[in-house]
DNA sequence: GCCTACGATTGGATCGATCAAACGAAAGAA
DNA sequence: TTCTTTCGTTTGATCGATCCAATCGTAGGC
């Protein structure tokens, strides 16, 4: 004999399969003892509901579509195993799964979920790291699928749900800290301009900068990496001896803090540096971050997912920003 | 009108709904003209194969479960995410699915073993770092279900298919490499005893020394971590004033290096260390270190679980054993 | 005491695919 | 010519759940 189907189960507890659909569906339809008599049968049989059954008849799999970059992040990848796992565990006690795929730009990530929808029925999407002129968003948008986006739609409206960390907040509680340690000559390191979410750090710190009276300080932007971090902090250090470096990213901040001990310079003692994404890297090495609430991030992308999926045009907006908090080490 | 099935796709070219399924599951049997008349109306249409319909009938999903651990893994964490995408990529050129879900314990995951299947129906699991007395494998092969394993099965025959780098070949790559440099007192760090990769990456030290017979050289065991790196690193440097540290992980090695510099021995020029994982940190900060080849063992776990799948009696062996390589840098 | 109303339960139809068996036509054997 | 075989294709049944409409029993209204 296979598993017990609700035909067994009916068969056990001496009801039609009806019954035994609505006691999981819908209990307060079923009489208080044909409920008890109908769980213990469950029970007893170790019976399930077959996803696959189900999803015919309702045409919905309770499968959240996650694409997973191609790695290779650096540093920061590790973000990514917090997000995924939040982002599972909080799935399932909503009785949703999550469902990998990947896609080698966007434009194929838009061909993966016309895939995924009609193949596997998935329900909708959570996507991440979304940027100006994001093609996938306004993919979806077009066919009134259901997603969430982790990052704000930059640049656009609030068409849809989304969750963010506040990266400015986020550079703005690292400058303030700075200035209340004395700190006068406070540069940034930054990525070049456009990136959503590099612009918004870089005016947290600017923000910081006007709030304390110190006008305008040093900054420059490079690409990403440890060598990008290391010749930005010496062009600031010849240009305008900083003694703080306020950064966009933890790799940033080591090649900073690298540079300075070349040049004899103590991070942590003569000058301080504070880097973003509280990375392992930078908790083993000392140095103070920008600590994202990454589990509260994913959590709350399923929970905006399940509002979306039930259709509910919300009166509550449909958007989440959570404030970052400062991680203060040696450095 | 909803998205083609099989029997709009049989109606667009004038066929029955059968011959389209044969179309598609077993070409061979159709005349090249229908099936190409079929594959025309597929094609025009959109036409996916709907995978809940066709689960319900073959009760294969074509879904692989994989367990995500609650991260904190530290710095080694982003093994994971190379491991997660090759993982995916694979499974998906194969028609196959990546799911994910949690557990907190060994025992809770055999439960959500139990759930999937009845539920989800999925079709096989790929397990991650075995150790000795794996209760999951032990319940998975009491119940003949299809499963992999990234590790050996620590201490028990090979019952099961699995997948592993050789570990102890990859830190006697190390100490041959400190060997040739020169070194004479090459000291272990590592975890207790017990862990099996721990032990076997322990084994290639030894290994690696005897070979250049240097007898039994100092070790020591501590928990993982950068803090317990530097402790084990103060103890051997009083006892032994060893030149040369081979660690089980780059955590270790990290905590290593610290302790290296705070006595004023520069790691790279007076002492040489090297970790184990290649974690973007060892990269970020010059560690040499010793590479697993994550993405083609993700791979080749699909692989093993496909096979398995089919339920092939393998004259071919089951398992697969990968040779890590040699990270140098810096230090 | 009869009829209505309502709550609890039931049976048939259905989702979209595959399995298994039947089918007709053309080709080969008797 | 007739029977058998083979090939390509079609038809009916089925997987396990939910939807929908129908039914049953009982309590309440008059």
């Amino acid at each position: 004999m296979g598993r017990p189907t609700l035909n067994s189960v009916a068969e056990a507890a001496a009801v039609s399969r009806q019954t035994v659909s609505n006691v999981i569906n819908s209990p307060e339809v079923v009489s208080p003892e044909t409920r008890e008599r109908v769980l213990a049968a469950i029970e007893r049989l170790g019976y399930r509901p077959n996803t696959a059954a189900r999803q015919m008849r309702t045409t919905r799999s309770q499968i959240i579509g996650l694409c997973i970059p191609p790695s290779g992040n650096g540093v920061s990848g590790v973000v990514l195993d917090q997000f995924l796992h939040s982002l599972t565990a909080t799935a399932e006690r909503y009785d949703h799964r999550i469902m990998l795929f990947t896609a080698a730009d966007d434009e194929a990530e838009t061909r993966a979920y016309a895939d995924l929808i009609a193949s596997v029925g998935i329900d909708g999407f959570v996507l991440t790291s979304t940027h100006h002129d994001d093609l996938r968003t306004r993919w979806l948008l077009e066919r009134q699928l259901p997603f969430v986006t982790f990052g704000r739609p930059w640049g656009a409206e609030d068409t849809h749900p989304w969750v963010d960390v506040d990266g400015a907040a986020g550079t703005r509680l690292a400058t303030d800290h700075l200035v209340r340690q004395g700190h006068r000559r406070i540069a940034f390191v930054g990525w070049p301009e456009g990136s959503g979410s590099g612009d918004d750090r870089r005016a947290g710190w600017a923000a910081g900068l006007a709030a304390a009276g110190l006008g305008e300080g040093p900054q420059i932007a490079v690409f990403d990496g440890v060598e990008g971090g290391r010749s930005a902090a010496a062009r600031l250090l010849e240009a305008h001896e900083p003694t703080a470096f306020v950064c966009a990213s933890d790799s940033l901040a080591l090649g900073v803090t690298a540079e300075l001990r070349d040049r004899g310079i103590r991070p942590g003692a003569d000058a301080a540096v504070i880097g973003f994404d509280d990375t392992p890297t930078a908790a083993v090495l000392g140095l103070s971050s920008v600590a994202q609430p990454i589990a509260d991030v994913a959590a709350e992308c399923v929970r905006r997912l399940r509002t979306a999926l039930r259709g509910e045009a919300g009166s509550e907006p449909a958007t989440t920003l959570f404030t970052p908090h400062l991680v203060l080490r040696t450095t």
